[in-house]
DNA sequence: TTCATATATACTCATATTGAGCATATTTAT
DNA sequence: ATAAATATGCTCAATATGAGTATATATGAA
């Protein structure tokens, strides 16, 4: 985080991850889509676990260490790289969710801070409800299933976009990012499946797709494109923690040994895309005992000065973590 | 799921996993633990996706048909398999979660539904704090830990262990399954640890450490042991079913078209391991949209027949996933 | 010095959700 | 006819949540 802005470490090119110097040229003829998340191969022989694996090979090439870290998702599907189709080698990523605070990089030099939601300008409702859903996402989305033949096919993607996107009765569910992104590559929508149906295209030596300059226009608002799937793994990692941040407290590792409530709450809004009701939020943490007062004040701010928290790490041994999972320990007749 | 018991499918032995046949002699040697989750090699020229190869071997091996299918957990770590230490290959095994109903098995022949809690005797609530918790885990757990002479570590355990088996003051989280079992596992409680520690000595020619009575006999009462790591699979996997009951409506695949609303009860209460209060579990179910009645009573049952209901898949696309995520779309001040 | 503005913090209040129990309804077994 | 078992309906207190009002304490400009 910086700011307001939640960001995300990317890399170059996907090119490094290549085993041969010829593979790795083939590749950047194919690397329009020159940003990637960070990763490397995995070493059985050097890493104890894939976890270390991971610490080792971050901390190698950008200096960082890692504070929380999840294992996030393993993704297989053949055709994630389109190399493949051309005999290349089945790539399965694991993929890991870290948190760490922001700090200078002195890694190999093309690693970089991005904002999260360049690549999903559709998810940071913090402003408003982003205009690009009503008048690009919903309206192509809605025509580009209407057009599809079959009657069962059709209403499930009825359905799916009812779940990912809201109707007018249900809300917008923020931890669905990643079914929304799906829709969007789904429905050729975003800079990704353009690519890759070129990529597909040239492979089996038919002639190359010409997408409409609406189309076009439309995948250029819908973000910066990443190399490979690297931004359906981004869309699982915003899902994800999203999905954890009000039950478990992961935020704390973004964060300074001490803050204040307005930092603590603009890092929870940042990650979640929503505006949160203040008074409330300052409530939820206090009474929830996630933070206890130090007794120091803030003294950068414009107005009153804001009283310096710190984390209370006894919470994790006195609640259970989902504040509504099942019921706590009781028996009931 | 049959009557009250949630059940796992095993199969007989780990050895088919293994590549060459003079592995598999190798491994049997080693297995004293036959019960194993069934798993098969995943096939890249086979299979377009992992889900896919993971339904194409079930349905070729046990004649099932999967319903709910999600992705648990990539394990890597090193000497997963014992074997390893011996030069044998680097295992790394994808975890899926699949549920289905229970039908009669129809494939090689090794597979059995097992009982879950026949592996956690300790997690199932049902009837009750079960008596072993005081009467072995806490306190031998409470021993290993005071024996520890490192300062920090000790403290580090301490903590996991009230996380993991609550303290007077936090309840018991039923969430925490595999906090739970990994801690069992590194005092050397459960039965795979004393496995390991045997082969680890073999392995090294050191002399195989000599269990006392009391060690073992805690072990047998700890549940029944499988084959290389599967068991800690399977705390990961009812941590995980256990986490999703609340905010996803995932057990109704293990649940007829139509059900009474005490069936439906009795299976959340089975994954659960607590007893639930009826009235409120009817409430919740139908005042959350989740059910509808159908018109038609159940006749089989002993009391007032009771109505059938069935699952209301409106309700997906209704509201948020989560019920107490992220607020739903508002935009406060 | 004074006041507008910004921020922090405290408190209120209506509403929704949850935990627990009581009461009634409808069946089968004896 | 009645006891036992189960289903269903309803109440009530405690707690949590959403939204707002009020007060406190700082900075910067007039």
């Amino acid at each position: 985080m910086t700011d307001e802005v939640p960001r995300i470490l990317t890399v170059q090119r996907a090119a490094h991850s290549l085993a041969t110097p010829a593979q790795r040229g083939e590749a950047e003829a194919w690397a329009d889509s020159p940003v990637a998340l960070p990763f490397g191969p995995f070493d059985p022989a050097e890493h104890r676990t894939l976890e270390l694996g991971l610490h080792n090979w971050v901390e190698q090439q950008t200096g960082l260490s890692l504070g929380y870290v999840e294992q996030l998702y393993t993704f297989g599907d053949r055709h994630r790289d389109p190399r493949e189709q051309a005999g290349g080698p089945r790539l399965v990523s694991v993929g890991y969710l870290a948190l760490v605070r922001q700090v200078p990089l002195s890694g190999a030099g093309e690693a970089e801070w991005r904002n999260w939601y360049d690549f999903f300008p559709w998810e940071d409702w913090r402003e408003g409800r982003p205009a690009i859903i009503d008048q690009a996402i919903r309206p192509q989305l809605q025509n580009w299933i209407a057009q599809i033949s079959d009657q069962d096919e059709r209403q499930n993607y009825q359905e799916r976009l009812s779940i990912a996107f809201g109707t007018e009765a249900a809300p917008w569910d923020f931890e669905r990012v990643l079914e929304r992104y799906e829709l969007l590559y789904e429905a050729g929508m975003i800079g990704e499946a353009l690519r890759d149906a070129q990529i597909r295209a040239a492979i089996s030596g038919e002639p190359a797709p010409q997408p409409d300059a609406e189309t076009v226009e439309t995948a250029e608002r819908l973000g910066t494109p990443m190399a490979l799937d690297n931004r359906r793994v981004l869309a699982t990692a915003l899902g994800r923690i999203r999905g954890k941040l009000k039950y478990r407290p992961v935020v704390f590792d973004l964060l300074p040994p001490t803050f204040t409530l307005l930092q603590l709450q603009r890092v929870v809004e940042a990650l979640g895309g929503v505006r949160l009701h203040k008074q409330n939020f300052r409530r939820l943490v206090i009474n929830g005992g996630l933070v206890e007062p130090t007794g120091q004040r803030d003294s950068q701010s414009r107005g009153r000065p804001a009283e310096l928290f710190r984390f209370r790490r006894e919470v994790l041994s006195e609640r259970p973590a989902s504040g509504v999972g099942l019921p706590a320990a009781r028996i009931i007749g």
